[in-house]
Parts: C-alpha cells; structure tokens; sequence
DNA sequence: GTATGAAATTTCAAGGTTGAAATATTGCGG
DNA sequence: CCGCAATATTTCAACCTTGAAATTTCATAC
C-alpha cells in the first residue's frame, strides 16, 4: 500500500488558505506602493519606477543597455524607454552611444542622479522602516525566506 | 541605569532584514500579478481591474455605489468610473438610478456579469494554487498571520 | 558582398492609475 | 426659500504598462 502524495495528505484547507495568503500579499503590497508613491511625489516629484531605475543604475556604475534595466525590473521594453526618456530630461542619467553596436546605448546614472538617488534611498529606507517596524526580526525573515523560495521555485519551472 | 528601548536592541541587521522583506514582497506580487494578467486577458479578454471589481460586486448583490467599490478596492474614484464604463459596455455589470438621491447610481453584476465572474473565479482559484503550491500550509498560515497585523497595525495608524 | 534572420530598441494603441479641478446634487442653518 | 458647505461623481492631464508591429543594426551563410 502506496502513501497518497504529500498535497492531498494536507487538510483540504490549504488551497483556501494559500488563495488568502495572495489576496493578503496583494493589498499589504499595494498598501505600501500606493504610500511610496505619494512620499516619492510630494518629496522628490518623482514616482516608483523612476525610483526602481534609478536604484538599478546604481548598483551598476558602468551602466545597463535598455534590455538589461527592463529584464532586471520586470517590465516591458517599451516602458523602459518612456522612463528613462523623462529621465534624461531630468538629468538624472546619460545614454552614451556604445562603438561596436550602434543597435545599443548605454545608460548611466549622472552625477546629478547619483546624488538625487542617495537622498531618495534615506528616505525609502526610513519609510520602510516605518512601515514594516512593527515586523520581528524573525517574522521578516522567515517571510522573506518563504517568498525567496518561492520566487526560486518560480523561476526554475518558467 | 535604565535600558534602551526595545528597538534599539535588536540586532542592528533588523532594518535591513525589512528592508529585503519588502523587496521580495513586491518582486513577488509582481511576478503574481503579471502571470495573472496576462492569463485574464488570454483566458477570458479581461484584466485585473475588472475581475477585482467583478469579486466585489459578487460578495455584494444587492449592489454598491461607485465609492463604496473606490473604498473597498484601495484605489481612487476616477479610476473606478473608467472601469465600471467598460465593464457596462461589456453587458456583464450594471448601473441603476437610485431615487432619492440622483448624484449617486448602484452599481451591480449583471446575470452574464455573475456567470462569467464564476467562471473567471474558478480559474483565478487554479491559477493560485498553481503558483503557491509549494508553500506549505503552515508556512501560509505564518506570512498569511503576518501580513494580516501588518495591515491592522498600519490601518490604526493611518 | 548580399540576402536574410536575429537582436535591440522604439513606436503605438488601449487600458490602468492618480490627484486635482469641475459638476451636480443634497442637506441645512437662518 | 436661499445660500452654502458637504457629498458623490466625472473629467482631465500626466504618467505607467503591456504586447504587437515597425525600425534599425548586426551577424552569418552562401
């Protein structure tokens, strides 16, 4: 006698409780976004995905081509082009023309953006920290871990 | 000698630890949410918007005005109004003058509005438990416990 | 060298989102 | 009744977002 696979030895709940674990997800994330937006707008006049641009241009000072930014962020091509158009205007960031390919440009944080980003990080930090304060240390981790597998579980399948 | 607030006790990786919390959050409800997306519109030629609106006027038959569906849906009164157009246009919901009071119309599923909503239901259920079922239901219970005091705690406050 | 397919990007239409301003209606104090 | 603040909603400009089509450049097989 073979045992049941481990899914339907679990109490027939699960799936209920998983579809609430998402719709919980959702609006706590929302709930955030929707708030960083609003800070990011009044302090800065900026918005979210300036900011995730930004903060991507950052961690890699030789800069990213249009591809690299829109498949570290997860969004499309097309969006990252209107982005980082407003911010060129802004002077937040430069696109040097690459010799060797000139399909691709590369983009990089300004000297203006790299201070104007530093500033924008504090804040975002603070604000985090306001928002999430009251999280345990082990409940942040033991979150983070669980979303951390499911992203790998996630992205080995797809 | 009197000892320093709790906070301040932590390890001080503890904002940090949030700090990632609140990354991994958003990476995955974005991964979540764009999967969803993308099979609404293959599956059913709908997006999110209109299934969240459909899901609250389901739990609502005798109907909702247009700010109680901005309230419960966490976004602004504009937004709602382009929504709820199409989905009028689409026949699947429907807006009735409501006497006494001529500013305001309630707004319900109609009877093609109630079945697709089932339908469009059953497969969103799948589709989460498609993509969370690795999370073990203790695991869910915990994040799902979490994020619900998260979202109590903040609602307090604000 | 030249077609031709691949790769990087831009353009575009449709829709979602906000916050602020404009409209319409109600309710109420005087 | 009349004015006027409060309430419910719509309109609007600006931005974000996607997926598909168009464009430009590259690389390679012939």
């Amino acid at each position: 006698m073979v045992s049941a696979p481990l899914d339907t030895i679990e109490r027939p709940n699960a799936a209920k409780e998983r579809l609430r674990l998402w719709i919980r997800l959702l609006r706590a994330s929302r709930l955030i976004e929707s708030e960083l937006r609003e800070r990011l707008k009044r302090d800065f006049d900026s918005t979210l995905p300036r900011f995730d641009v930004l903060a991507a241009l950052y961690r890699q000072p030789d800069g990213m081509l249009m591809s690299d930014l829109s498949r570290f962020l997860l969004v499309s091509n097309g969006n990252v082009t209107g982005i980082v158009e407003r911010l060129v205007k802004d002077g937040l960031v430069s696109r040097a023309a690459r010799e060797g390919d000139r399909r691709t440009s590369i983009v990089k944080l300004t000297a203006a953006g790299e201070r104007r980003f530093t500033e924008m990080a504090a804040a975002h930090e603070a604000w985090i920290e306001e928002f999430l304060g009251d999280v345990s240390l082990g409940d942040a981790e033991r979150l983070s871990a669980t979303l951390k597998t499911f992203r790998s579980n996630w992205e080995d399948g797809h």
